[in-house]
DNA sequence: CGTCTTTGACCCGCGC
DNA sequence: GCGCGGGTCAAAGACG
């Protein structure tokens, strides 16, 4: 299993996806990550709550990544590793919770720890590079404390023409990196907040390069940014194909995200405003663009966590 | 001039 | 121990 698709099915990633996200990934995966293809229908979002933890647990599951019931493989794996989670209590509940690492090499090698690592990475350049040694003995130790302690991992797939999805925050990017066996590359995005470690990488499925794959780590400890610049709400945006009338998305919101026949349905709307940067907006007929402020009101009213911590 | 992207170098963990 | 791959840094450049 290759590491992207470790990501994709990372347990954590299902126990910390925000309600709003998992009301609006597309019920569809590429066919690397699953089925081959769409899941027949989308999972109404009360049919998850309404069941029990592992029901709920089975059908975000299904909804979210559309991993069909025969995934055996996959899915078990996932709950291996995680399996004394409380999948509902992330879901709903309060500030998602944090996760040890798990024995997974690919996972802990995730950016989770990487705040540590900078850091002393910075140090080192700081002090000079001579001091590199002693420096390591010290930080290996201190780094294997801080792999308990990453952060939440979101990761969905969107079908998008462009590649860094807006989501309403402003993204820094810092690096780029070729993904192996794939002719798309990797990028890297820091929220651009002080003091704000959230991260996410974005990357395009090899296998349907109109898929966008997004991991967000960690959660925002602000609010969104209200001077945001540029004047698009495409944001991240789904595929009309990826969605099903009668999806949870269309019933519970009554979002025009879902645009039957058109190109593009809102999605990740976390009160969009699109960052005039990237490339967003290369080609303003890919997607239809969408601001439904209330949406975003109403969500975060409902579920205050989910949308950013709180400073202590 | 501030903000952001680009990109080569570097670090680190892991598997062999 | 070595090589590989993933992730990050930071200087330089682009852009509005």
């Amino acid at each position: 299993m290759s590491n992207e698709t470790k990501d994709l099915y990372s347990y954590q990633y299902l126990t910390s996806l925000s309600l709003y996200e998992l009301m609006n990934l597309p019920t569809s995966t590429p066919s690397s990550y699953g089925n081959n293809g769409f899941v027949p229908s989308s999972y109404p979002l009360a049919d998850c709550f309404q069941s029990s933890p592992g029901a709920a647990y089975d059908s975000l599951l299904h909804t979210t990544l559309g991993v069909s019931p025969s995934s055996s493989e996959v899915f078990n794996s996932l709950v291996d590793q995680e399996s004394k989670h409380d999948v509902t209590n992330d879901v709903i509940g309060e500030t998602p919770t944090r996760v040890s690492a798990s024995s997974s090499s690919s996972e802990a090698d995730l950016p989770g720890e990487d705040s540590g690592k900078s850091q002393r990475k910075r140090e080192l350049v700081g002090d000079g590079r001579e001091e590199n040694q002693s420096s390591k003995k010290v930080g290996k130790t201190k780094k294997k404390e801080e792999k308990k302690q990453r952060e939440p991992r979101v990761s969905f797939m969107t079908k998008s023409e462009v590649d860094h999805l807006e989501d309403g925050y402003r993204w820094r990017k810092y690096g780029q990196k070729a993904v192996k066996n794939s002719i798309y590359p990797r990028s890297y995005y820091r929220c651009t907040t002080q003091r704000c470690n959230v991260k996410k990488r974005v990357e395009r499925s090899f296998q349907d390069p109109t898929v966008v794959i997004t991991t967000y780590e960690g959660q925002h400890n602000h609010p969104l940014p209200t001077n945001l610049r540029g004047s698009s709400a495409a944001a991240a945006m789904y595929s009309a194909d990826f969605m099903t009338p009668g999806s949870f998305t269309h019933e519970m919101f009554r979002s025009s995200a879902y645009t039957s026949g058109g190109s593009a349905a809102a999605a990740l709307d976390y009160g969009y405003e699109q960052s005039s940067y990237g490339s967003v907006n290369a080609n303003p007929n890919a997607h239809q663009e969408y601001r439904q402020g209330g949406e975003y009101e109403l969500l975060k009213e409902i579920f205050p966590s989910i949308f950013f911590k709180q400073e202590p």
